[in-house]
DNA sequence: CGGGATCCCCTAGGATACTG
DNA sequence: CAGTATCCTAGGGGATCCCG
């Protein structure tokens, strides 16, 4: 049973409620920046402490040089990642989450718990899919 | 391996510790599920209540039917959003978030927060980056 | 009104090779 | 070791037309 919704839909008196417009530009810049294939991953390994490249290269399963150097080129402009390079014979190259990575990595690690908590209830949706398109009027047939 | 982790790497025995190998598939679970350029958005417009196509085509900035008929085929295939259409002479479709889908925007909502709080401090990071690469002061080591 | 079907373009991102 | 440069493809996603 549906029918009333389930936290008070009642929102008549306006288009726009919280997330709407002014917000929508927020979404976006999110996306922009942890929406791609790798960053999560890089973020989520740096959060075990300081790391070198080819560290991340071989622990961020099937990721390439060319995308680990690339989110990390990002990561590390957006203040997010530091990254020190030391001046040595053979080259060595450090990089560990910034404060503010740090409190992204928290948001991130709820999202993660939800995925656990919630994955098997979506994959079960996601499996006997394509049933009822929830209808209304059981009485009116359509199709 | 390393010298020390910053945050006690108890997972000596390992080469994995919290987030690898486990944890990186929920992450691209997420990423498949909300990492796209619209589903966010979608949800976001849908926490505001019961929404019909053409509202949420005219209301989230930007979307094509294409893109919007097949975002919310996804959501309600995954039982994050319901469709209830009805059969009446001018069609009328309303989707709206189910309780897994409101659970999700719990943490959206966070996202968003986390955005909004730190976007200045990313944006003033990204202005005059390709700065210094954070050499390891050769005064004094990192800590 | 609420979509389905098509076409087409653009870019995220993989593979490979080279350099300091 | 830690990247950089190049080439190339899959598919995300916009525009457009059509249909029930």
């Amino acid at each position: 049973m549906d029918t009333a919704g389930v936290t008070a839909n009642t929102m008549p008196t306006g288009p726009c409620a919280r997330i709407p417009a002014g917000q929508s530009a927020f979404i976006r810049e999110i996306l922009e920046r942890v929406g791609d294939k790798w960053t999560l991953l890089v973020i989520a390994t740096l959060q075990q402490g300081v790391r070198r490249y080819s560290d991340l290269h071989h622990t961020v399963p099937g990721i390439s040089q060319r995308m680990l150097t690339l989110t990390l080129r990002q990561l590390v402009q957006d203040g997010l990642v530091t990254r020190t390079a030391y001046a040595e014979v053979p080259p060595r190259v450090e990089y560990a989450l910034t404060p503010l990575g740090i409190s992204l990595l928290d948001i991130v690690g709820s999202l993660i718990d939800w995925a656990s908590t919630h994955h098997d209830e979506i994959r079960e949706h996601r499996a006997h899919a394509a049933r009822a398109t929830t209808k209304p009027t059981p009485a009116n047939a359509k199709s």
